[in-house]
DNA sequence: GCGCATTACTAATACGCATTAGTGATCCGG
DNA sequence: CCGGATCACTAATGCGTATTAGTAATGCGC
């Protein structure tokens, strides 16, 4: 009889003896004394197939309180399961020093939907230079870890986004993105917030109005433009090239000349668009001072976004502001829809009107 | 001779072969014509042991790159035993919307530290604490998930904490907290930063200093007194309990007329702690405003640990910072210590003494 | 009391990667 | 030219969980 010949066991060294390492699921069987393929059956809740008797259920549950037996997230993604963790990737870091890009608004909406939908939150950052989780040209790989993963900024690169969701993997973009095919997003509608400023303006009997803007081919400006065109339309105002001053620095370019110009022409209302830096806002904020302007007497202004921190105080603008918590929060929920699989949410996300104190009714024609 | 009964073979479906999945180890070691094994000897880079040919190295490179291969972060920190992830829990909401209260100044270091070493980050906050396992009797368990945990604020529950010590999962808790037997924590060192202010007076001339604190048994009370008493020792100047006034209720019991009776005794200089509320500071400084004192002229006033936001403007108190962000990152080097194992870190963080204005030579004695 | 369903489990996988013992080669000294 | 050392690699695990085929026990109808 021939013995099969007892190979040696090569794998891994055996576990340091030394302290206690965390519950596994096999533990907790044989506290239960059961199996460990029942202790997963008990933990599953599958709605499928598989019963089990109410006295076998509670034995496992109390040997898993027992024990404080959590499972392991990476070990449950391997089995082709889901881990309840949602991934947050910010490429630049998500709790700067500079509080100015700051993804912290956002971070309250998310992580408080991510609460009430039972997901706990993973924050990968890309910034890191060094370590393990460097940015090689796959950094974005780690996430795969989570069952899902959300990107803050535009600062992702596209390839490897466009790989994950050609695997499959859910991603969701925080604000709009429409380059990339297949790639989910969540972003605020300037469309229809433009669109209702114009329209405040419209029934305060401004008749012409023109757009400030910078020369930005970002979706978030091209909204905003979308909208006020839109809302001049609406309210059947001109509208029309002549109603929108685009500049590339406007700060230069919007000269108390070209800002009386404008009053010569009838014109009553001026309305600038937020970006990162606010200067088309700072611009026409100098200009309109620079001429004397009594706002909103003489004329009315409007900001289509929130103002620069430095020129937050009085007076308030009358625009709109972005709800950047529930921004946060429509965005789990469609990464959570994602990840179910069920159909998707919404991705946009209505703004709040700010009536402020920049926008009166038009002066009266004489 | 008894064929071995061909057992059926359970286990998971078979893939959907319907989309090719992305490259496993195995693909590229087929392309390359290597074992599995080899693949991952290559890509792991250990320093250890195995030595790679130039050749083999190059073809498997060579097969990574052609079909793209990035490694599964669940099946890589299966196989290592480690997920790479710490853990951070609040009790109370991480992301608060009152950002006074908030841990945003230690998750700015965290955030850094645990990145450079190449850790992510798993949000737990103890009102949710990921729906799945809802607030229970233990709802700490949850943050055995990571590799490690950080716990914020002292609301953290002793007996779970104490439990989670005990099974030898990696703990560490910012802010000193020597009640629990073995509990790693880092903390400031609001000893050796009290001392140095009152060194600061000294060399001012002050003889004698006099602190006022709240009747609070708190390690980071006692630490300022234990601090403020080592100072006036080191400084030759007259110690004891006539130079601590301790008050529940300093608003109140801080009176002008102490304060009088204070400088008629030759007090020169008064010395605060810092408290959730700065009520000791705010006593002090409003005492001192009443009975009309110029500071720094009349009479040094210092505090020992940052002003309450309302009292931040000017004048900027003499006396020291506590650095948040380098205590986060304190906080995760040593948890990273913990979890390999190395030896502990430092758990003490300098403070930074801050000049400020309220402090100045001391009144020439008539 | 015999087949057939149902119930309540368990055994035996698979997931993708890291690790280690083992195996031919090849080299080297004496 | 033989024993040992080194090199370059592969086979055979194990990590912890999810899944599924199988099985023993029980119930049920006729």
């Amino acid at each position: 009889m021939e013995e099969p010949r007892k190979r040696a066991r090569p794998g891994r060294a055996p576990a340091p003896a030394g302290r206690t390492s965390r519950p596994r699921q096999a533990e907790v069987a044989r506290l239960a004394g059961v199996s460990q393929a029942t202790v997963s059956l008990v933990l599953g809740a599958r709605k499928q197939g598989a019963t089990i008797s109410e006295e076998t259920r509670r034995k496992v549950l109390d040997a898993v309180r027992a024990l404080g037996y959590v499972p392991d997230p990476a070990a449950s993604r391997l089995a082709a399961a889901r881990n309840n963790l949602l991934g947050v990737f910010s490429f630049t870091s998500t709790f700067p020093t500079d509080v100015q890009h700051s993804y912290y608004p956002f971070l309250v909406g998310v992580e408080q939907e991510a609460a009430a939908r039972g997901y706990d939150l993973v924050l990968f950052t890309g910034s890191s230079t060094g370590g393990a989780g460097a940015a090689g040209p796959n950094a974005l790989a780690r996430v795969r870890l989570a069952d899902g993963c959300l990107f803050l900024g535009r600062h992702a690169p596209a390839e490897e986004l466009r790989r994950l969701v050609a695997d499959g993997f859910p991603v969701v973009h925080l604000g709009r993105r429409d380059e990339l095919e297949g790639l989910a997003w969540v972003g605020a509608d300037y469309i229809s917030a433009s669109q209702e400023v114009v329209a405040h303006l419209a029934a305060l009997g401004h008749r012409r109005i023109v757009l400030i803007r910078e020369d930005d081919e970002a979706p978030a400006s091209t909204d905003r433009e979308h909208g006020f065109l839109k809302g001049l339309e609406e309210a059947g105002l001109p509208g029309g090239p002549a109603a929108v001053f685009r500049s590339a620095d406007p700060e230069r370019e919007l000269t108390a000349e070209r800002l009386r110009g404008w009053l010569d022409e009838g014109v009553t209302a001026f309305v600038a668009e937020e970006t990162d830096t606010g200067d088309a806002w700072r611009a026409l904020h100098g200009a309109a001072h620079f001429v004397g302007i009594d706002c909103p007497r003489d004329a009315s202004l409007a900001l289509l976004g929130s103002p620069p921190p430095d020129l937050a105080e009085e007076p308030v603008p009358t625009g709109f502001d972005i709800p950047r918590p529930q921004l946060g929060a429509a965005a789990v929920r469609m990464l959570a829809a994602l990840v179910s699989g069920e159909a998707a949410a919404e991705p946009l996300v209505a703004c709040t009107f700010r009536p402020g104190s920049t926008a009166g009714p038009a002066p009266a024609r004489y």
